[in-house]
DNA sequence: ACATCCGGGACATCCCGTTTCT
DNA sequence: AGAAACGGGATGTCCCGGATGT
């Protein structure tokens, strides 16, 4: 089993995902780009939906779910944990990012009411993300640091879907500016949680 | 120029998007599960790119600006009409709507780096909603219900955007609760400008 | 009854004739460019072939029958009356009419096969054109200027055949120099059946 | 590359171009006459129109540069060689040959102004035509066979001019007769010619 | 004497996936 | 492991013409 090629594909079809959406890709184009043909694509993977799985479990899940809970493990008080991975999301985030969106808010729009793997998948990426940020958060509380009023659950959803929503504007917008100081309110906002 | 069927198209088309997505519409099905034929569709609207136009500046501009332009103009204080208008959003967003999503959103999302003409449109809706949004935050600001350290224009950003990744959010994970409790969050946030 | 709108959409679809072939005609264009409605057209012609056999009839059957046959009736030797034909020809075809061909060889080529009343309606006008010069070569053999042995009937064939073949060489070619020199050998040609 | 389907859609089409123009071929019709599917056609081919340029480029200019080029290597005198291929011209000329027209002449006339593309590959076949037509006047010339006056250029596009008129005739006329007796006309033409 | 609206069907092309072969 | 050939079906668009209105 030759693992490059099946990382080839897998990589390059992640990068027409982000282009194109996940419908808007042809397995045809995608290979042909490669140098490749659909012998190859169809050897590793049963199909084009397969395909997608395999890009949602083995890249879109690792990279989020590492970036978000790098924060529940990480050192510091809950609201530095936090705004730390809001920095890095920043500093990874090129103007193409801007550009193409969230790899992950654009399958979450596009695919969740179309395909139940599909959504299942990006359901525990999402939960996931909630999860880390609000133990980041309880653990906070239970140090005092952020107040015992604060709902840390929809907090964490809050922060999440800003995010999220930060993307999806600035692409719209084509626009990193709009991104970044939207990033800075969401901090801002995390910093109103403390005592 | 018959109204009726026109209208009947682009609603009917609207609905298809929600369900699909642009690229998922099938003109086919439509125009058949109108009872009418393609020559009618064609008739109207010079191609499929051109009537997904048509919704936009339609039906959707007009349903987004009119409602939080609404916050604009309406009584009360800032964070009140603010607020007003989350409850109106909360109480007109069936659990259809949380399954498909917000049509804005979606159509951000998928269209955006796809293609020119949608981008712009959806541009000018969502420039729209932040003006809004931030005005009233002036005006609070200026009869000092809001404090002055707060940047009127992110907090704008950052209100629509959790709005928007909060509908995304709620839609993978199918939860409608999820939805009104960030919802809830956004409000708690609003309430935290205030002097 | 309104015969300028019928001469309108007459001439306007000859014109798109020249251009695009017959099959390569489209109503819908043709009566837009007129700034009409198929309503006009479909209310002088009933179809799209009758328009067509109504082109044959009243633009090119008059235009090349009324040119040959003057041929007939003219004053001077035969050889005389046709080279004055052919330097009529060379005179009325413009740089554009090299591009686009004869109007009436195109139709034969396109339609002959595939459409019995048009093959008949250019049939008529070749059997007219070829009379008229045959005759005209049956004076001059009766009046000793060409010679007896001629095949009054194949060299008329021939000389509509090389005219023919010139306007279509030189269409291929684009080149307006070829089809005056060959047409000078056409005429070189005619000379030689001078006794 | 399997080459036999490749070289049967070539031929089928080829088949259908002769009967209904470029235009008017139906790539559906054609694969379902040879009982094969879209799938293959579009595998060997980018287009209808690629298709077109591979049958001008694989069998019509092979077809006609052949047949004329023989007359420039062949044995006799120039006149002799070319009256040889007038002949063999004939023979192969079948009845639906005439009903149908010469391939060649029907795709100058029909594409030459609407692609150039295929402009340029049937000038191409016309030029080579030409030039091996004049080639072999120039060596009657030399050897004072061919009168020293005669424009051989201008004779070669006269003939070939003449042999294309005489399809076209032909085919409107629907006889064939009328080819053979313009062919015998232009051979005595090219008699004509000798001192 | 025309314009509007629309029916119905074709048409070129695309595209996913399977089979076969090396 | 991967390339080549092909099946089968869908897709967006076009396009001729008729029905209806004015």
């Amino acid at each position: 089993m030759n693992t490059d090629t099946r990382h080839q594909i897998l990589h390059q079809t992640f990068t027409a995902i982000r282009l194109h959406g996940f419908q808007g890709v042809r397995p045809d184009k995608v290979v042909q780009e490669m140098g490749i043909t659909k012998g190859a694509l169809y050897h590793y993977f049963t199909g084009k939906k397969e395909l997608g799985y395999a890009i949602v479990d083995e890249i879109i899940a690792p990279m989020y779910l590492g970036l978000w809970e790098r924060a529940a493990t990480g050192s510091g008080t809950a609201v530095e944990r936090i705004a730390a991975v809001l920095h890095r999301l920043r500093l990874s985030t090129s103007d193409t990012d801007i550009f193409t969106g969230c790899p992950l808010n654009n399958l979450m729009q596009e695919m969740s009411p179309l395909d139940e793997g599909f959504r299942q998948r990006l359901e525990y990426i999402v939960g996931g993300m909630h999860r880390a940020v609000a133990e980041v958060l309880m653990q906070g509380q239970a140090e005092g640091e952020i107040r015992p009023d604060v709902n840390t659950s929809a907090a964490a959803y809050q922060i999440i879907a800003a995010v999220e929503g930060a993307f999806g504007i600035a692409k719209t917008l084509r626009s990193a500016q709009v991104f970044h100081s939207t990033l800075d309110e969401v901090e801002r906002y995390i910093r109103g949680l403390q005592s």
